[in-house]
DNA sequence: TGATGCATGTAATCCGTTACATGATTCA
DNA sequence: TGAATCATGTAACGGATTACATGCATCA
């Protein structure tokens, strides 16, 4: 899946423009589970605008550049609906940090413990962000959102019991070890 | 994190082909965090071999090309251990999945259900190969192993359980419906 | 006999990120 | 006064994938 086509989901909920979209990508529910920067947004918009998928309408505004509002067409939905009539690829998770921890044998404990802290923090903060969505009445109305969410909560959940638990050990493990 | 600091991870638990490394990232425990594909590895290999990171001994075969066997140096453990100094980035989480559970307006009940269950049966078949890694006595040897192994562990189930309950419930309203 | 596994490599292409370019407003 | 937010866009660059190229061995 391409960010056209991430754009035009994102306008089948709300129309919106690029710098919305980005924000949703950021903050919002795609957040979770997509990655997209303003280099591949704009020019996205543009091509959608040029294939007839989305219309365009101008926001004036002082002191700013005009707001551009991107709304989906009939068209748009019918591609939509296309891209999604696909078998979609599968998941693909790319961790650094789970590189890392097979590598133990080149780190110190201490880094080890560094790293884990850090994971679990970054983790945390991903469910906390869940959370946020969930208490923003508009992202509620929608049945997907649901389910969404209640599939982050509980994977993030595992993982930070997890990352919990195994953190623990080590600290013990450390202490011992520094008597 | 590149595909030559990968290369060079891999070869430090064991010398290896340009294949074999292959065969470790689609199979082996790096397969649950990491993609990588031929047209990386090999250039990768190289660029690694001319920096004097690994070294390169062929293995002569009959109605084979030679099997080009590298193992890391000296140098390439002091850099590997320099890649792994840095703070790790981010996990990346990419899933259409999620996606298309987001853009539930635009499908079917039963276009639904039959994404859910592939989803499960993908998330089953990792935790099956997970299971298949304990279960090889040469992972088993490394601490990290271990460690990764629990994380994905747990973080699979959790996934499986909750698509699990939501299929259910799913199949249900669907049985309603057709009464 | 046809698929799968073993084995290495290159070139074209894609898709996206990063950095650059610009500039007013608002809040601390 | 300096950082963050709002707002749009382009161009260079990077990093990897896909497809291509080759060919024997083994198993069903």
């Amino acid at each position: 899946m391409n960010i056209r086509t991430l754009c035009l989901g994102i306008l089948s909920f709300q129309e919106a423009s690029g710098y919305e979209i980005k924000k949703e990508i950021e903050d919002g529910m795609f957040s979770h589970f997509i990655d997209a920067s303003y280099g591949s947004i704009y020019p996205a918009l543009t091509m959608l605008n040029a294939e007839g998928l989305v219309t365009l309408r101008a926001e004036e505004q002082t002191g700013r550049p005009d707001k551009k509002v991107y709304a989906i067409t009939d068209a748009g939905h019918a591609a939509l609906a296309k891209s999604l009539a696909v078998v979609p690829a599968r998941d693909k998770y790319k961790s650094e940090f789970l590189f890392e921890m097979l590598m133990q044998h080149y780190l110190t404990p201490s880094h080890i413990i560094v790293a884990l802290e850090k994971q679990l923090a970054d983790q945390r903060q991903e469910l906390a962000q869940m959370n946020e969505c969930k208490a923003d009445p508009a992202e509620g109305t929608f049945p997907g959102c649901e389910f969404v969410m209640g599939y982050g909560e509980a994977v993030l959940t595992a993982g930070v019991s997890y990352l919990e638990l195994r953190l623990a050990e080590l600290k013990t493990q450390a202490l011992k070890a520094a008597e």
